[in-house]
DNA sequence: GAATGATTTGACCAACTGGTCAAAGCAACG
DNA sequence: CGTTGCTTTGACCAGTTGGTCAAATCATTC
Protein backbone atom coordinates (compact mmCIF):
# COMPACT_ATOMS: atom_id res chain seq x y z
CA UNK A 1 0.00 0.00 0.00
CA UNK A 2 1.48 3.38 -1.06
CA UNK A 3 1.46 5.88 1.23
CA UNK A 4 1.28 9.52 0.80
CA UNK A 5 5.11 10.91 1.22
CA UNK A 6 6.51 14.35 2.16
CA UNK A 7 7.29 16.14 -1.56
CA UNK A 8 10.34 16.27 -2.99
CA UNK A 9 12.08 19.46 -3.22
CA UNK A 10 11.70 18.75 -7.36
CA UNK A 11 8.25 18.49 -6.95
CA UNK A 12 7.87 21.41 -5.06
CA UNK A 13 9.79 23.30 -7.11
CA UNK A 14 8.17 21.75 -10.33
CA UNK A 15 4.71 21.98 -8.92
CA UNK A 16 5.02 25.44 -8.47
CA UNK A 17 6.42 26.07 -11.80
CA UNK A 18 3.43 24.73 -13.48
CA UNK A 19 0.97 26.37 -11.65
CA UNK A 20 2.11 29.48 -12.40
CA UNK A 21 3.01 28.97 -16.10
CA UNK A 22 -0.46 28.31 -16.45
CA UNK A 23 -1.52 31.09 -14.52
CA UNK A 24 0.11 32.49 -17.40
CA UNK A 25 -1.31 30.83 -20.04
CA UNK A 26 -5.13 30.50 -19.16
CA UNK A 27 -5.04 33.54 -18.49
CA UNK A 28 -4.23 35.40 -21.50
CA UNK A 29 -6.32 32.62 -23.56
CA UNK A 30 -8.66 31.20 -21.58
CA UNK A 31 -9.09 27.41 -20.97
CA UNK A 32 -9.40 26.18 -24.08
CA UNK A 33 -7.10 28.30 -26.07
CA UNK A 34 -4.58 26.85 -23.45
CA UNK A 35 -3.01 23.93 -24.73
CA UNK A 36 -0.70 21.45 -22.07
CA UNK A 37 1.76 21.87 -24.41
CA UNK A 38 2.17 25.86 -24.00
CA UNK A 39 1.82 25.11 -20.49
CA UNK A 40 4.51 22.61 -20.23
CA UNK A 41 7.01 24.78 -22.29
CA UNK A 42 6.57 28.26 -20.51
CA UNK A 43 7.14 25.89 -17.25
CA UNK A 44 10.83 24.65 -18.60
CA UNK A 45 9.37 21.17 -18.78
CA UNK A 46 7.77 18.36 -21.56
CA UNK A 47 4.17 17.51 -22.07
CA UNK A 48 4.88 14.04 -20.10
CA UNK A 49 6.93 15.67 -17.60
CA UNK A 50 3.97 18.08 -16.80
CA UNK A 51 1.47 15.30 -16.89
CA UNK A 52 3.02 13.24 -14.34
CA UNK A 53 3.21 15.90 -12.06
CA UNK A 54 -0.91 17.00 -12.60
CA UNK A 55 -3.10 14.36 -13.92
CA UNK A 56 -5.02 16.66 -16.46
CA UNK A 57 -5.42 19.63 -18.03
CA UNK A 58 -8.55 19.98 -16.23
CA UNK A 59 -6.35 19.64 -13.21
CA UNK A 60 -4.00 22.46 -13.31
CA UNK A 61 -6.95 24.65 -14.11
CA UNK A 62 -9.24 23.68 -11.01
CA UNK A 63 -6.14 23.74 -8.80
CA UNK A 64 -5.59 27.26 -9.90
CA UNK A 65 -9.27 28.43 -9.02
CA UNK A 66 -9.23 27.25 -6.16
CA UNK A 67 -6.13 28.29 -4.88
CA UNK A 68 -6.77 31.77 -6.28
CA UNK A 69 -10.44 32.17 -4.85
CA UNK A 70 -9.70 33.04 -1.24
CA UNK A 71 -6.66 35.30 -2.02
CA UNK A 72 -9.18 36.86 -4.53
CA UNK A 73 -11.93 37.37 -1.70
CA UNK A 74 -10.05 38.14 1.48
CA UNK A 75 -10.45 42.26 0.35
CA UNK A 76 -13.92 41.53 1.12
CA UNK A 77 -13.79 39.14 3.74
CA UNK A 78 -11.46 41.89 5.82
CA UNK A 79 -14.76 44.46 5.71
CA UNK A 80 -14.68 45.33 9.35
CA UNK A 81 -18.33 46.00 11.16
CA UNK A 82 -16.16 47.68 14.07
CA UNK A 83 -14.28 49.87 11.74
CA UNK A 84 -15.63 53.17 10.28
CA UNK A 85 -18.10 52.14 7.73
CA UNK A 86 -17.08 54.53 5.00
CA UNK A 87 -13.25 54.09 5.77
CA UNK A 88 -13.73 50.16 5.57
CA UNK A 89 -15.79 50.49 2.37
CA UNK A 90 -12.72 53.40 0.66
CA UNK A 91 -10.07 50.63 2.15
CA UNK A 92 -11.80 47.65 0.00
CA UNK A 93 -12.01 49.60 -3.07
CA UNK A 94 -8.62 50.70 -2.80
CA UNK A 95 -7.26 47.08 -2.30
CA UNK A 96 -9.06 45.91 -4.70
CA UNK A 97 -7.74 48.13 -7.09
CA UNK A 98 -4.22 47.38 -6.23
CA UNK A 99 -4.88 43.47 -7.10
CA UNK A 100 -6.31 44.31 -10.43
CA UNK A 101 -2.70 46.58 -10.63
CA UNK A 102 -0.94 43.72 -9.09
CA UNK A 103 -2.70 40.52 -10.30
CA UNK A 104 -3.92 41.10 -13.26
CA UNK A 105 -3.72 37.07 -14.53
CA UNK A 106 -5.66 36.38 -11.30
CA UNK A 107 -8.86 38.59 -12.39
CA UNK A 108 -8.67 37.50 -15.99
CA UNK A 109 -8.60 34.01 -15.10
CA UNK A 110 -12.02 34.31 -13.20
CA UNK A 111 -13.02 37.06 -15.74
CA UNK A 112 -12.36 34.39 -18.93
CA UNK A 113 -14.34 31.70 -16.63
CA UNK A 114 -16.88 33.97 -15.66
CA UNK A 115 -17.59 35.22 -19.04
CA UNK A 116 -18.17 32.05 -20.31
CA UNK A 117 -20.46 31.08 -17.69
CA UNK A 118 -18.07 29.30 -15.01
CA UNK A 119 -18.65 25.87 -16.00
CA UNK A 120 -15.90 24.94 -13.37
CA UNK A 121 -16.65 26.95 -10.00
CA UNK A 122 -20.80 27.67 -10.69
CA UNK A 123 -21.27 25.85 -7.64
CA UNK A 124 -18.94 27.89 -5.75
CA UNK A 125 -20.22 31.03 -6.45
CA UNK A 126 -23.85 30.15 -5.79
CA UNK A 127 -22.81 28.45 -1.92
CA UNK A 128 -19.72 30.41 -0.52
CA UNK A 129 -19.38 33.29 -2.82
CA UNK A 130 -23.05 33.84 -1.85
CA UNK A 131 -22.86 33.47 1.57
CA UNK A 132 -20.02 35.79 1.53
CA UNK A 133 -21.86 38.80 -0.08
CA UNK A 134 -24.70 37.86 1.62
CA UNK A 135 -23.09 38.28 5.44
CA UNK A 136 -21.27 41.62 3.76
CA UNK A 137 -24.22 42.98 2.14
CA UNK A 138 -26.19 42.77 5.58
CA UNK A 139 -23.19 44.61 7.22
CA UNK A 140 -23.67 47.24 4.97
CA UNK A 141 -27.44 47.46 5.11
CA UNK A 142 -26.96 47.92 8.50
CA UNK A 143 -24.77 50.87 8.09
CA UNK A 144 -26.77 52.56 5.65
CA UNK A 145 -29.73 51.97 8.71
CA UNK A 146 -27.68 53.64 11.32
CA UNK A 147 -27.85 56.48 8.45
CA UNK A 148 -23.82 56.22 8.83
CA UNK A 149 -23.45 55.61 4.80
CA UNK A 150 -26.51 56.88 2.14
CA UNK A 151 -28.59 54.34 1.11
CA UNK A 152 -28.07 52.61 -1.79
CA UNK A 153 -29.05 48.87 -3.21
CA UNK A 154 -25.97 46.98 -0.64
CA UNK A 155 -25.65 44.23 -3.34
CA UNK A 156 -25.32 46.32 -6.66
CA UNK A 157 -23.11 48.61 -4.60
CA UNK A 158 -20.80 45.64 -3.97
CA UNK A 159 -21.02 44.79 -7.98
CA UNK A 160 -19.72 47.93 -8.76
CA UNK A 161 -16.91 47.72 -6.42
CA UNK A 162 -16.13 44.64 -8.34
CA UNK A 163 -16.65 45.63 -12.06
CA UNK A 164 -14.61 49.24 -11.52
CA UNK A 165 -11.94 47.70 -10.02
CA UNK A 166 -11.38 44.93 -11.98
CA UNK A 167 -12.25 46.21 -15.42
CA UNK A 168 -8.61 47.28 -15.15
CA UNK A 169 -7.55 44.11 -15.04
CA UNK A 170 -9.77 42.42 -17.83
CA UNK A 171 -10.02 45.24 -19.77
CA UNK A 172 -6.73 46.25 -19.39
CA UNK A 173 -6.09 46.58 -23.57
CA UNK A 174 -8.59 48.50 -24.43
CA UNK A 175 -8.19 50.81 -21.86
CA UNK A 176 -4.83 51.38 -22.61
CA UNK A 177 -6.02 51.75 -26.59
CA UNK A 178 -8.23 54.66 -25.10
CA UNK A 179 -6.00 56.09 -22.89
CA UNK A 180 -2.77 55.64 -24.93
CA UNK A 181 0.59 56.84 -23.28
CA UNK A 182 -1.14 57.46 -20.19
CA UNK A 183 -0.85 55.02 -17.16
CA UNK A 184 -4.12 53.63 -16.41
CA UNK A 185 -3.53 53.69 -12.22
CA UNK A 186 -2.36 57.50 -12.37
CA UNK A 187 -5.79 58.60 -12.29
CA UNK A 188 -7.87 55.60 -11.51
CA UNK A 189 -7.55 55.54 -7.39
CA UNK A 190 -8.46 59.29 -7.47
CA UNK A 191 -11.90 58.32 -9.28
CA UNK A 192 -12.96 55.37 -7.45
CA UNK A 193 -12.32 57.38 -4.26
CA UNK A 194 -14.16 60.39 -5.40
CA UNK A 195 -16.86 58.41 -6.61
CA UNK A 196 -17.71 56.07 -3.61
CA UNK A 197 -17.26 59.19 -1.28
CA UNK A 198 -19.73 61.37 -2.80
CA UNK A 199 -22.23 58.22 -3.45
CA UNK A 200 -21.60 57.08 0.13
CA UNK A 201 -21.21 60.31 2.54
CA UNK A 202 -25.02 60.35 4.06
CA UNK A 203 -27.31 63.43 4.04
CA UNK B 1 -15.27 36.87 -65.67
CA UNK B 2 -17.44 36.73 -62.54
CA UNK B 3 -19.11 39.22 -61.50
CA UNK B 4 -20.86 40.22 -58.21
CA UNK B 5 -24.24 39.45 -57.97
CA UNK B 6 -27.13 40.01 -56.30
CA UNK B 7 -27.40 38.04 -53.69
CA UNK B 8 -30.26 35.47 -53.68
CA UNK B 9 -33.08 35.39 -50.81
CA UNK B 10 -31.44 31.97 -49.86
CA UNK B 11 -28.14 33.38 -49.44
CA UNK B 12 -29.65 36.21 -47.65
CA UNK B 13 -31.43 34.39 -45.35
CA UNK B 14 -28.39 31.13 -44.62
CA UNK B 15 -25.58 34.48 -43.78
CA UNK B 16 -28.04 35.75 -41.43
CA UNK B 17 -28.83 32.13 -39.88
CA UNK B 18 -25.00 31.90 -39.61
CA UNK B 19 -24.07 35.26 -38.43
CA UNK B 20 -27.00 34.93 -35.45
CA UNK B 21 -25.82 31.40 -34.36
CA UNK B 22 -21.90 32.41 -34.63
CA UNK B 23 -23.24 35.18 -32.38
CA UNK B 24 -24.71 32.61 -29.81
CA UNK B 25 -21.87 30.50 -29.80
CA UNK B 26 -18.91 32.60 -29.53
CA UNK B 27 -20.64 35.10 -26.91
CA UNK B 28 -20.45 31.63 -24.67
CA UNK B 29 -17.56 29.63 -25.75
CA UNK B 30 -15.30 32.11 -26.98
CA UNK B 31 -13.33 32.24 -30.21
CA UNK B 32 -11.27 28.88 -29.31
CA UNK B 33 -14.01 27.33 -27.86
CA UNK B 34 -16.71 27.69 -30.91
CA UNK B 35 -16.56 25.20 -33.24
CA UNK B 36 -17.99 25.28 -36.88
CA UNK B 37 -19.45 22.59 -36.87
CA UNK B 38 -21.34 23.97 -33.47
CA UNK B 39 -21.91 26.74 -35.30
CA UNK B 40 -23.04 25.09 -38.52
CA UNK B 41 -25.60 22.97 -36.04
CA UNK B 42 -26.85 26.44 -34.74
CA UNK B 43 -27.76 27.15 -37.73
CA UNK B 44 -29.31 24.38 -39.44
CA UNK B 45 -26.65 23.72 -41.93
CA UNK B 46 -24.17 21.18 -42.52
CA UNK B 47 -20.55 22.05 -41.98
CA UNK B 48 -19.69 22.36 -45.21
CA UNK B 49 -22.68 24.44 -45.90
CA UNK B 50 -21.95 26.85 -43.44
CA UNK B 51 -18.19 27.19 -45.42
CA UNK B 52 -20.10 27.48 -48.45
CA UNK B 53 -21.30 31.12 -47.21
CA UNK B 54 -18.14 32.21 -44.85
CA UNK B 55 -14.37 31.21 -46.43
CA UNK B 56 -13.40 30.20 -42.77
CA UNK B 57 -14.25 30.46 -39.09
CA UNK B 58 -12.11 33.70 -38.60
CA UNK B 59 -14.44 35.62 -41.40
CA UNK B 60 -17.36 34.78 -39.84
CA UNK B 61 -15.80 36.15 -36.23
CA UNK B 62 -14.53 39.26 -37.95
CA UNK B 63 -17.95 39.97 -40.08
CA UNK B 64 -19.65 39.38 -36.18
CA UNK B 65 -17.09 41.75 -34.31
CA UNK B 66 -17.33 44.57 -36.94
CA UNK B 67 -20.93 44.40 -37.33
CA UNK B 68 -21.42 44.92 -33.91
CA UNK B 69 -18.71 47.41 -32.62
CA UNK B 70 -20.93 50.22 -34.68
CA UNK B 71 -23.96 49.40 -32.86
CA UNK B 72 -22.39 49.18 -29.67
CA UNK B 73 -20.91 52.43 -29.80
CA UNK B 74 -23.75 54.34 -30.76
CA UNK B 75 -24.99 55.40 -27.47
CA UNK B 76 -21.89 56.87 -26.67
CA UNK B 77 -22.45 58.79 -30.16
CA UNK B 78 -25.06 59.90 -29.22
CA UNK B 79 -23.75 61.89 -26.36
CA UNK B 80 -25.15 65.18 -27.22
CA UNK B 81 -23.36 68.06 -26.60
CA UNK B 82 -26.39 70.54 -27.01
CA UNK B 83 -28.30 68.70 -24.12
CA UNK B 84 -28.36 68.97 -20.74
CA UNK B 85 -24.74 67.67 -19.45
CA UNK B 86 -25.58 65.32 -16.66
CA UNK B 87 -29.30 64.29 -18.20
CA UNK B 88 -27.18 63.53 -21.31
CA UNK B 89 -24.76 61.17 -19.35
CA UNK B 90 -27.94 59.72 -17.34
CA UNK B 91 -29.62 58.61 -20.69
CA UNK B 92 -26.02 57.22 -21.58
CA UNK B 93 -26.32 55.19 -18.77
CA UNK B 94 -29.65 54.21 -19.26
CA UNK B 95 -29.20 53.27 -22.92
CA UNK B 96 -26.02 51.17 -22.14
CA UNK B 97 -27.72 49.32 -19.27
CA UNK B 98 -30.47 48.19 -21.44
CA UNK B 99 -28.44 46.80 -23.89
CA UNK B 100 -26.77 44.61 -21.48
CA UNK B 101 -29.73 43.57 -20.69
CA UNK B 102 -31.41 43.31 -24.41
CA UNK B 103 -28.49 42.00 -25.43
CA UNK B 104 -25.87 40.62 -23.49
CA UNK B 105 -24.59 38.34 -26.04
CA UNK B 106 -23.27 40.88 -28.14
CA UNK B 107 -21.53 42.18 -24.77
CA UNK B 108 -20.17 39.10 -23.89
CA UNK B 109 -18.31 38.80 -27.23
CA UNK B 110 -16.75 41.64 -27.28
CA UNK B 111 -15.57 40.67 -23.36
CA UNK B 112 -14.10 37.90 -25.00
CA UNK B 113 -12.27 39.58 -27.25
CA UNK B 114 -10.72 41.71 -24.90
CA UNK B 115 -10.10 39.94 -21.79
CA UNK B 116 -7.72 38.13 -24.31
CA UNK B 117 -5.62 40.49 -25.80
CA UNK B 118 -8.42 41.41 -28.07
CA UNK B 119 -5.83 40.25 -30.52
CA UNK B 120 -8.40 41.05 -33.68
CA UNK B 121 -9.65 44.20 -32.89
CA UNK B 122 -6.50 45.51 -31.17
CA UNK B 123 -6.21 48.38 -33.98
CA UNK B 124 -9.59 49.55 -34.26
CA UNK B 125 -9.35 50.12 -30.33
CA UNK B 126 -6.68 52.73 -30.87
CA UNK B 127 -8.13 54.14 -33.87
CA UNK B 128 -11.43 54.43 -33.87
CA UNK B 129 -12.68 53.94 -30.31
CA UNK B 130 -9.93 56.33 -28.87
CA UNK B 131 -10.37 58.68 -31.39
CA UNK B 132 -15.06 58.37 -30.39
CA UNK B 133 -13.68 58.56 -26.58
CA UNK B 134 -11.27 61.23 -27.01
CA UNK B 135 -13.86 63.30 -28.52
CA UNK B 136 -16.24 62.65 -25.89
CA UNK B 137 -13.87 63.04 -23.11
CA UNK B 138 -13.00 66.15 -24.12
CA UNK B 139 -16.94 67.08 -23.74
CA UNK B 140 -17.30 66.42 -20.74
CA UNK B 141 -14.46 68.28 -19.92
CA UNK B 142 -15.68 70.89 -21.19
CA UNK B 143 -18.74 70.76 -19.09
CA UNK B 144 -16.72 70.42 -16.36
CA UNK B 145 -15.01 73.60 -17.08
CA UNK B 146 -18.02 75.36 -16.95
CA UNK B 147 -19.43 74.02 -13.95
CA UNK B 148 -22.29 72.24 -15.26
CA UNK B 149 -21.41 68.74 -13.85
CA UNK B 150 -18.67 68.16 -10.88
CA UNK B 151 -14.64 67.63 -11.60
CA UNK B 152 -13.74 63.82 -12.54
CA UNK B 153 -11.21 62.18 -14.83
CA UNK B 154 -13.26 62.22 -17.91
CA UNK B 155 -12.02 58.81 -19.41
CA UNK B 156 -12.21 57.00 -15.92
CA UNK B 157 -15.94 58.18 -16.30
CA UNK B 158 -16.67 56.45 -19.35
CA UNK B 159 -14.64 53.69 -18.22
CA UNK B 160 -16.85 53.47 -15.31
CA UNK B 161 -19.93 53.62 -17.31
CA UNK B 162 -18.33 50.67 -19.21
CA UNK B 163 -17.62 48.44 -16.73
CA UNK B 164 -20.81 49.19 -14.48
CA UNK B 165 -23.00 48.59 -17.22
CA UNK B 166 -21.61 45.78 -19.03
CA UNK B 167 -20.82 43.99 -15.87
CA UNK B 168 -24.12 43.04 -16.09
CA UNK B 169 -24.41 41.19 -18.91
CA UNK B 170 -20.50 39.82 -18.80
CA UNK B 171 -20.63 38.29 -15.56
CA UNK B 172 -24.24 37.50 -15.57
CA UNK B 173 -24.06 34.41 -14.20
CA UNK B 174 -21.51 35.46 -11.28
CA UNK B 175 -24.51 38.31 -10.25
CA UNK B 176 -27.31 35.50 -10.37
CA UNK B 177 -25.34 33.59 -8.56
CA UNK B 178 -24.90 35.95 -5.76
CA UNK B 179 -28.59 37.31 -5.82
CA UNK B 180 -30.17 34.26 -6.49
CA UNK B 181 -33.71 34.72 -7.50
CA UNK B 182 -33.68 38.16 -7.87
CA UNK B 183 -33.86 39.85 -10.66
CA UNK B 184 -30.57 41.74 -11.10
CA UNK B 185 -32.06 44.31 -13.64
CA UNK B 186 -34.65 45.25 -11.06
CA UNK B 187 -32.23 47.36 -8.70
CA UNK B 188 -29.40 48.05 -11.26
CA UNK B 189 -30.91 51.14 -13.00
CA UNK B 190 -31.58 52.90 -9.84
CA UNK B 191 -28.64 52.15 -8.51
CA UNK B 192 -26.67 53.41 -11.53
CA UNK B 193 -28.83 56.60 -11.41
CA UNK B 194 -27.95 57.44 -8.44
CA UNK B 195 -24.44 56.93 -8.52
CA UNK B 196 -23.91 59.00 -11.85
CA UNK B 197 -26.41 61.76 -9.99
CA UNK B 198 -24.15 61.84 -6.59
CA UNK B 199 -20.90 62.01 -8.70
CA UNK B 200 -21.85 64.27 -10.94
CA UNK B 201 -24.66 67.12 -9.76
CA UNK B 202 -22.15 70.10 -9.36
CA UNK B 203 -21.07 71.78 -5.76
C1' DG C 1 -38.60 20.79 -69.65
C1' DA C 2 -33.76 21.48 -70.64
C1' DA C 3 -29.99 24.11 -69.44
C1' DT C 4 -27.59 26.83 -66.25
C1' DG C 5 -25.96 28.18 -62.10
C1' DA C 6 -26.74 28.09 -57.08
C1' DT C 7 -26.82 25.06 -53.15
C1' DT C 8 -25.92 20.95 -50.40
C1' DT C 9 -23.53 16.92 -48.99
C1' DG C 10 -20.56 12.68 -47.79
C1' DA C 11 -16.09 11.43 -47.76
C1' DC C 12 -11.87 12.87 -46.84
C1' DC C 13 -7.37 15.11 -45.06
C1' DA C 14 -3.71 17.21 -42.39
C1' DA C 15 -2.81 19.47 -38.19
C1' DC C 16 -3.42 19.63 -33.50
C1' DT C 17 -4.61 18.15 -28.83
C1' DG C 18 -4.96 15.66 -24.43
C1' DG C 19 -3.18 11.84 -22.70
C1' DT C 20 -0.49 7.06 -22.33
C1' DC C 21 3.43 4.07 -21.79
C1' DA C 22 7.56 1.62 -21.60
C1' DA C 23 12.04 2.52 -21.16
C1' DA C 24 15.78 5.35 -19.92
C1' DG C 25 18.17 8.55 -16.70
C1' DC C 26 19.05 10.13 -12.22
C1' DA C 27 19.60 10.81 -7.03
C1' DA C 28 20.01 8.98 -2.57
C1' DC C 29 21.02 5.72 0.59
C1' DG C 30 22.77 1.57 2.56
C1' DC D 1 28.72 0.48 -6.00
C1' DG D 2 24.37 -1.50 -6.41
C1' DT D 3 19.65 -1.08 -5.38
C1' DT D 4 15.48 1.50 -5.02
C1' DG D 5 12.34 4.79 -6.15
C1' DC D 6 11.82 9.34 -8.23
C1' DT D 7 12.04 11.89 -12.62
C1' DT D 8 12.25 12.56 -17.60
C1' DT D 9 11.53 11.45 -22.27
C1' DG D 10 10.49 9.77 -27.26
C1' DA D 11 7.21 7.42 -29.54
C1' DC D 12 2.74 6.80 -29.91
C1' DC D 13 -2.58 6.95 -30.04
C1' DA D 14 -7.34 8.27 -30.55
C1' DG D 15 -10.38 12.07 -30.90
C1' DT D 16 -11.25 16.64 -32.56
C1' DT D 17 -10.93 20.45 -35.61
C1' DG D 18 -10.75 23.63 -39.66
C1' DG D 19 -11.06 23.10 -44.17
C1' DT D 20 -11.38 20.75 -49.18
C1' DC D 21 -13.57 18.60 -53.11
C1' DA D 22 -16.09 16.21 -56.46
C1' DA D 23 -20.42 14.83 -57.05
C1' DA D 24 -25.24 15.25 -56.31
C1' DT D 25 -29.39 18.07 -55.80
C1' DC D 26 -32.16 22.01 -56.31
C1' DA D 27 -34.08 26.50 -58.22
C1' DT D 28 -34.58 29.58 -62.16
C1' DT D 29 -34.92 31.00 -66.46
C1' DC D 30 -35.53 30.61 -71.18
Amino acid sequence: MTRPRQPTRIQARNRAAILEAALDVFSALGYRGATVDRIATAAGLSKPNLLYYFPSKEAIHEELLGRLLDTWLDPLRALDPEGDPLEEILAYVRRKLEMSRDYPRESRLFANEIVQGAPRIHAILSTDLKALVDEKAALLARWMEEGRIARVHPYHLIFSIWSLTQHYADFDVQVRAVLGSEDPFAGAPEFVETLYRRLLTPG
